[in-house]
DNA sequence: CCAACTTTGAGAATTTGTGCACAAGGTCGG
DNA sequence: CCGACCTTGTGCACAAATTCTCAAAGTTGG
C-alpha cells in the first residue's frame, strides 16, 4: 500500500505482483522460481534485480536485427511502431518486390529488392524475418527468407505458409482479436440472465 | 486420402481434421462436441453444416461494425486489412484528432472527427472500436468510445489503458510475437546439446 | 536479543486438460 | 437383409497446471 516512496523503494512482493496481474500469489511465486532464488523471504523481489533476470531469460537483453519484407501500409507502421526498438528489435533492411518502391526511404531506411536478402542477411546478421505481404507473395518471400538463412519468422500476411520444421514460424492473425471480442459481446447479448450487469446498449 | 473428389465431397472425419490441425483426434471431436452432435457415425462431419456452426458459435454470421480511431500508418493498414472484411467486420467508420487528416478518405471512408464518435457509434450500431493512435493518446480515446457506449475495444497502442469492467478491452501488442520467436531462437542458440538439428547458421 | 510480523519457497492437494479405448450408431457391397 | 468396416461420442486414466498450506528465513521496533 505505501507503494515506491517507502520502506522499500527497489522491492515488491509477489502478493502485489499478483494483484496488478489479477492472478495467484502462490503462481507468480511459482513462475518466477523458475528464474532461481532471487527472492529475500520478508522483503520480496528486488525490481532492478527481477527486471535484469527476466530480460535476460526472454532474450531482451540481446539485439536482434530484423528485416521486414513488404512495405505497404502494413510493412510501414511495422517500421514505425517504436515498441519495437524499445525492446531490442532494430529494423535493418526494408524489402519489397515492387520496382517501383525501391531507393525510396522509409523511417530511414532505403527500400532494397527482394534478391538482396541473401546479402542483407548475412552482412547484417538478421535474426528474424517478418513477412508483411498481400497473401498472394507470402509463400515465395517466406522460402527467400529461409533460403537466405533466416530460422525465425513472423507471418502477417493473412494465409497459412509453410517453412522447414528447423524455421520457427508464427502467424499473427489480426482478425483473431476481433473474433474473440465479437464472441464475448455475442455472449453478453444473448444471456442477459445472469442478474449482476445492466448492460448499457447493445449493437444490433 | 481421397479428399473431397471422391465418395463424399462434403464430409470430413476427425482423423483428417486432427491431422491438418497437429493434434489428437479425440480432442478434435471433444472440441467439436461443444458444438453439439453434428458428426454422423462412420461417415464424419458435413462440412458446410460443421462451418456453418462453428460460424454462429464464433458469431461470424453476424456483421460487426467497426470503427478505427487514429489513422496513421497502423490504421492505414487496419482499415485495409482485407481479412477483417472477410468475416463480416465491416469497418464504417475513420476517426482521427488530427484536424490535417479530416475530409480526406483512406479506404472508402472520410476521417471524421473524434467529437463524431457518439453520433457514429450511434447511427452505424458501432459494435467494436479499435485504438490505432500513439500511447499518448490511447486513454482518452478508450474513455471517449467508452463514453459513445461502445463496449469491446481492441488497442493497439503501445501502451496499458483501462477501462469499466462491462466493457471488453483486448490489447495486441505486435511486439510480443517476436519476443516469443527470439525466446525461441536465443534457446536453439544456447543449447546445441540434442543430437538431431544441425541448424544451418546461427544469428550473432 | 527478542517477539511480532512479513514473505518466500516448496511439498501436498486439487482442479483442469489430454489421450486412450471402446460401445453404439451408421455405411456399403453383395 | 447381413456382415465387414468406419467414425463418433464419451467414460476412464493419466499428466499437467494451479492453488493451498506451512515451515523457514528475514525484518523491524524496542
Amino acid at each position: 500500500m505505501l507503494e515506491t516512496a517507502d520502506h522499500g523503494i527497489g522491492t515488491v512482493s509477489s502478493q502485489r505482483l499478483a494483484e496488478l496481474a489479477g492472478v495467484n500469489a502462490a503462481k507468480v511465486r511459482k513462475d518466477l522460481s523458475y528464474l532461481g532464488s532471487y527472492g529475500t523471504r520478508g522483503v520480496g523481489y528486488d525490481v532492478p534485480h527481477l527486471l535484469h533476470e527476466i530480460s535476460r531469460e526472454l532474450g531482451l537483453t540481446h539485439d536482434w536485427p530484423v528485416v521486414i519484407v513488404g512495405v505497404g501500409n502494413l510493412g510501414h507502421a511495422l517500421a514505425n511502431y517504436q515498441r519495437f526498438e524499445a525492446r531490442g528489435y532494430r529494423v535493418v533492411a526494408l524489402v519489397d518486390a515492387d520496382p517501383e518502391k525501391l531507393g525510396h526511404t522509409v523511417g530511414g531506411l532505403v527500400i532494397e529488392p527482394l534478391d538482396a536478402l541473401p546479402a542483407i542477411a548475412r552482412e547484417r546478421a538478421v535474426a528474424i524475418g517478418i513477412i508483411a505481404t498481400p497473401a498472394h507473395a507470402a509463400q515465395e518471400v517466406a522460402d527467400r527468407l529461409v533460403e537466405a538463412g533466416i530460422t525465425s519468422i513472423l507471418n502477417f500476411a493473412p494465409t497459412v505458409v509453410a517453412a522447414p520444421p528447423e524455421v520457427s514460424l508464427r502467424k499473427v492473425d489480426l482478425a483473431i482479436e476481433l473474433q474473440i471480442l465479437s464472441f464475448y459481446q455475442q455472449r453478453r447479448d444473448a444471456e442477459p440472465t445472469p442478474a449482476p450487469a445492466p448492460v448499457a446498449r447493445v449493437a444490433r
